[in-house]
DNA sequence: ATATTATTTGAGACTGAGTCTCAAATATAC
DNA sequence: GTATATTTGAGACTCAGTCTCAAATAATAT
């Protein structure tokens, strides 16, 4: 799907920085990346979108569900495409910095039930579990 | 225990200010607080320690084991003591604030169990829930 | 297509939690 | 006590992110 359709169908309405953004992050090799990697991303590819507009789009682009911003404890926003990605949680390791989603439906369910027992209504969670991944502990 | 006996015994170095740090955040009525909530507390309660000393303070009662730093997505630290309160998670209301702790051996036991499927070495984890309290859903 | 109206953009000032510097003060070791 | 090592305070600084507001652009009406 064009970027430009992709935005409609997520009742973004299109501009061409709009659309620059969205290509950007879809072109990403990296699933996982900051503002600053978008930034410099886009300059880097003479594509004219000013500072403001892009903090402004990933917000709103987070906001409409296009992408999910995580918070990996790096003090600032980690953005990842939401597009077919269902949730999941992940393990960051603090020695590479290598991001590795997982999910883990029976856990998923004993959070649904802690949230029940204390008559919580979730709106939805973050854990993340941080470490050391395989090649990092050799 | 005297503050005074109680840093020394986690290997911390005292001095007046230490004291009138760890001395507020273990009077404080709230569990969770900010860096602002000590900084107001002990100007209030005209105790002298200057803003750079009481976050190098926070920071380093968290790094030896007196306070425990969490991310709830506020933006900024929130800070809890951790002096005889093993690890636990947190439900975070985001209509009132207010912050329930718990703890669910199972969800534990599976998150050890997911990063040993991966060979993941575990040095911690976070896990937040944001919703609405039983209050708040009225 | 043109005019009208609503939204978006860019430059750069601003915010605010947290950090850094470095000389002075204080604590610890001798 | 003196010497040495650590801590403190004032305030400058950092830096991701936000805000302002006039100009530009997009959507809508005619
Ligand atoms: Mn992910
Ligand atoms: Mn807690
Ligand atoms: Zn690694
Ligand atoms: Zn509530």
């Amino acid at each position: 799907m064009s970027v430009v359709r992709l935005l409609k169908s997520y009742n973004i309405r299109s501009t061409r920085q709009r659309a620059e953004v969205l290509a950007g992050v879809i072109s990403f090799k990296q699933r996982h990346f900051s503002s600053e990697d978008v930034l410099s991303f886009l300059t880097q590819k003479k594509r004219k979108v000013s500072r403001a507009t892009t903090f402004r789009t990933l917000r709103l682009f987070s906001k409409k569900g296009l992408l999910r911003s995580l918070d990996l404890g790096k003090g600032w926003a980690i953005y990842e495409v939401a597009v077919d990605s269902p949730h999941h949680d992940h393990l960051y390791c603090i020695k590479c910095g290598k991001i590795i989603e997982f999910e883990e439906h029976q856990i998923e369910r004993l959070q649904d039930k802690a949230c029940r027992k204390r008559n919580f209504r979730s709106l939805g969670h973050t854990l993340r579990i941080v470490g050391f991944c395989r090649e990092c502990q050799k």
